[in-house]
DNA sequence: GTGGTTGCAAAGGCTTTGCAGGCAC
DNA sequence: GTGCCTGCAAAGCCTTTGCAACCAC
């Protein structure tokens, strides 16, 4: 008996976005995970994606980055860090700030409250973008 | 003769806008903004708000908190600070953490790019809604 | 066979936009 | 009078959801 969640079961479509995902460097939105599965499973719907994401985000597998103005990416890596996002090409990469420093401080600032995670979004030009405006 | 914006004109919808904004304590929405304005102009309307912000945002005299998932939030700090939000209540306050040194610590991270801004917003249950769950 | 899953399409929420009329200058 | 601004409504984008068919168990 597991301890409380519906029996889940495997599926085609599961584990295709789930690897399409753990596999990938970068960090595809629903809408590029859809198109890589489709390579594999031609009639797959985004709405089958966002759902089985959702799944996994639950499941901690896999970390939803929502990005202001922009469809969310996913990232395989579940450890907290925070993102870089370049405001020309919209390239998102990790940056190994300890955010977890952030959350310390944070709490100490506001003791009150009870403070779980942390959302941090840095903005700029990437280094290619920044190669071209100059 | 101004830079080289096309000359803005000054309207009723503007400044009552403005100062709805510029004189509310929390972080109102658009919406928020909208109902505010509507005690004083009625039939305002809610892409009139949208267009105005827009323009405060972008004049610097009004910051936009993009939050996941979620409606923006105007501020009228234009202070770059941390957020933190309830994600019982939606609840959200200032931090007054100092955002430019995760800047800093992030351009050291990342020479090669060019960091401009951050966007840090902490989750959690807020003092009210933590007592409640408790 | 049962019921979690899927594909499709429609709907949902937030925001932007096209257009004709209106108003600040 | 000019052309920026407004209100209205429609459209846009990302995401969620209802439903009947489907398939893993």
């Amino acid at each position: 008996m597991q301890t409380e969640a519906a029996a889940k079961r495997n599926t085609r479509q599961k584990s295709a976005i789930e690897s399409a995902v753990l596999s990938s460097c970068d960090h595809p939105s629903a809408l590029t995970v859809c198109e890589r599965v489709k390579e594999e499973i031609p009639n797959i719907s985004l709405g089958t994606v966002y759902r089985v994401l959702g799944m996994l985000v639950k499941e901690g597998k896999v970390r939803e980055i929502p990005v202001p103005g922009a469809p969310s990416r996913f990232d395989k890596t579940t450890r907290t860090h925070a993102h870089f996002i370049c405001t020309e090409c919209g390239e998102l990469s990790d940056i190994d700030a300890e955010e977890s420093a952030f959350i310390a401080h944070a709490r100490a600032m506001f003791p009150e409250a009870e403070i779980d995670e942390a959302e941090i979004i840095f903005k700029g030009l990437c280094a290619h973008c920044k190669g071209e405006k100059s």
